[in-house]
DNA sequence: GGTAAACTCACCGGAAATAGCGAGTGGGTT
DNA sequence: AACCCACTCGCTATTTCCGGTGAGTTTACC
């Protein structure tokens, strides 16, 4: 079991295109034999993006009628950090009940476990399995596979990412040391003045190593070099 | 071992403060048989948080000379979201090998696996294991425990975050559209005379979202709003 | 030993951002 | 009906940043 999934995770590594790495995904299900596995971005903005074994049906309704703004494995995510059983969830508000009962409807099982995956830039995804089973059983995969959960969610987001927003990722930009002190203070929201007080220069040095970031990053201002070098992962906040 | 682990997991999930937290992970040590366990937050904003079993001298001077700069594992980290062995890092440079020696002779191991972890509001930590052994008995440790890796870091973070900074947990920034259209126009380099162009409204008008944004995010400037948009997934690139 | 790059410091004029004041409309909540 | 909030527009003074040009030292790499 192992080893199968360290192979779909070295598969998910080197899938060439979406539609492939959904082929992939798919492939789960046979693996731990459950009936759905989904990954689909929550981002406040930007394309989200969605790639499920659920019926097609469903996953329009779902999107149509925004239901990620009731749906409680969505709105626990926020707050969570490693995978957490969809029975620990709170139910109890009617639209919530609601909700779960239209996604039986849908074809969705009634037990499922979900691993909020985060990324530079907020980059906010969910990795869910769903399948149909007693509590018992249930628990009993959970506790078998647990750690895995958190390792396939964030290898399919950084696949996604790679395939999808290739610009973001490994950057062929190099600062330097002093460029990226530079504008990490600034991101950090110092002002020329106290950022080069910090690093113990003139503020016409730190100047000098805003244009040289600035230029490298073919950015067009300061507030546009920092977001770059956040977005390229060269500093952080 | 799963057992050990999962009980690892409860007990930090379970620690009143930060001291006995400390001890809990420092088990890790008997848990894996490594030389050392570290977690450190990597946020140049807010109170930077170590938990290390390293050598205290080591730990000063690393922090005094801000190695961070120059650490490969800490500068590999921002692009990273799965664990990643030291080995595969970038050690060519001057510098890192400079850095490498001295973290040697410092007591850090000549092995090492890190995994990145991110929270919301940008929070960005990193989780080490350091070992001192062969390439090969390191690499069957890691294809051992590869997935716990991740599993145990995200809970550290997660019981730091509830024990140092209880007001964080739950609270968000919402931005309302015009306030987001703002800062995501000014993070994608345009000046407030195009932003508003762009937006079709006065730059007075922007002006008033640039500022409203800036307080809602407790920014001191235009840029630190953009960086700490950008870190809390409320805008992208 | 030469070249390239990083690091340090300086001046100036124009452009942009900040801080403070103000006003009015419309939509949703209580 | 009162209230809060998002949205829109305006003025002024001060601070900060940008763009261009300059030059010197040290360190790294062929």
């Amino acid at each position: 079991m192992q080893n199968q999934i360290e192979t779909f995770l070295e598969r998910v590594e080197h899938c060439k295109s979406l539609v492939e790495l959904n082929a992939v995904v798919a492939g789960l299900r046979d693996i731990f034999q459950v009936n759905h596995v989904v990954y689909h971005s929550v981002n406040s903005t930007g394309e989200p993006y969605a790639l499920a074994t659920y019926d097609q049906q469903w996953a329009e309704y779902y999107e149509s009628e925004a239901l990620y703004r009731v749906d409680p494995v969505v709105l626990g995510a926020f707050q969570r950090f490693h995978p957490y059983n969809w029975k620990s969830l709170d139910w109890e508000k009617k639209t919530a009940r609601q909700f779960f009962q239209e996604a039986q409807d849908g074809g969705v099982g009634n037990q499922g476990v979900s691993v909020p995956v985060r990324g530079p830039n907020g980059e906010f995804a969910l990795f869910s399995i769903s399948h149909t089973c007693s509590d018992e059983a249930w628990a009993r995969f959970l506790s078998a596979h647990m750690p895995n959960f958190l390792l396939i969610g964030h290898y399919i987001h950084a696949s996604i990412r790679a395939l999808e927003f290739p610009e973001t990722v490994g950057s062929y930009v190099v600062l330097s040391p002093r460029e990226t002190d530079a504008l990490r203070l600034l991101g950090a929201g110092l002002n020329r003045g106290r950022a080069a007080e910090q690093l113990k220069i003139s503020e016409h040095t730190l100047r000098v190593y805003i244009e040289s970031a600035r230029s490298k990053l073919n950015a067009s201002n300061t507030t546009h070099a920092v977001a770059k070098a956040l977005a390229q992962g060269l500093i952080n906040i």
